[in-house]
DNA sequence: CGTATATCAGGTCCACTGACATTT
DNA sequence: CAAATGTCAGTGAACCTGATATAC
């Protein structure tokens, strides 16, 4: 393939920044690059084991979301909430999950506009076996030591927390 | 909108990962879906600041490093490399950034098979443009505090590292 | 000859916008 | 009536596979 490289490309991005005499932009601009690569090395992994199951990493975060709950429903505007994307994103999601079978759609009984997702048995199978796979082949060997996994997180947090994930 | 969330959405989760015994597992999947949502939403804004100038993140990231070159151009293998993203997706870049007077498509002096990038002048008025937009409104102020971007950056490399993105 | 460099066609996936019907 | 919920159609972007032409 490509030959590897010997240096740190965005590293080297870094410089440059420095170089043009962007000083306070240069480490905003290495995180947020960095950010944009990690999550695409992860997605990557995480889609190539959910593949053989027919799921992706998106169909499969809403999958579990499911079959953590009480009784295996949620409403889709806590699904949105939850999963802090876009209302059509979860749309698009639970058709494709309910044409295998996976989640059922069904009215609401308190309110007449809202919709309910209904995990099924077979939804609730291949959650566990997905999360099977992905905790032995990826969450725990990510490729960071637990430290660096913990501070991963902990950093990000406060920066959800500033865009207004949470409280 | 839906209601702002009163707890983290992912340490929720974590907790339920552990619930169910998969402790070894909980850090990595936090660190993960922490990475998913923090570059969903540096993404986000960076594409609202470059909207108005026609450019998509990917298609800046691939004008900004031409402007770096000596003589503004890169042969096509080389940009698929420092990007580290998919030959079809630095194809596609190029066209659009083409079709916008940005970039030419020269043929390579020494090798008849590659091809020569070249930005134009409008292209590095753009990218100038542009990185002044990113750097007031973004890197500069990227929603952490500067020693939380140089720990970020730090993890991410070691990660990127042990995925073989550079040596 | 086999290998490497791009491009192209076709498909998947996800996000977003704007319009809409329905219900509160 | 205004606000909220969800769906739908259409668009855009990025990625991938497989096939191809060209050149090394």
């Amino acid at each position: 393939m490509t030959a590897p490289l010997t240096f740190d490309p965005i590293e080297e991005a870094a410089r440059q920044w420095r170089a043009h005499g962007w000083d306070d932009a240069a480490d905003g601009m290495a995180a947020v690059t960095s950010l944009m690569r990690a999550q695409a090395i992860m997605l990557g992994r995480a889609e190539a084991i959910l593949r053989p199951l027919g799921l992706s990493f998106a169909r499969y975060e809403l999958l579990t979301l499911l079959s953590f709950t009480q009784r295996g429903t949620l409403p889709m505007a806590r699904a949105v909430a939850l999963l802090q994307v876009h209302p059509t994103s979860v749309t698009n999601a639970v058709q494709r999950l309910e044409k295998a079978g996976l989640v059922r759609r069904e009215p609401h009984p308190g309110d007449g506009r809202a919709a309910l997702i209904q995990i099924t048995a077979g939804g609730r199978e291949l959650a566990a076996e997905a999360t099977k796979h992905l905790n032995a082949d990826l969450f725990t060997q990510p490729g960071l030591p637990d430290d660096g996994l913990r501070t991963l997180f902990s950093v990000i947090r406060d920066l959800r927390r500033d865009a207004g994930d949470f409280a």
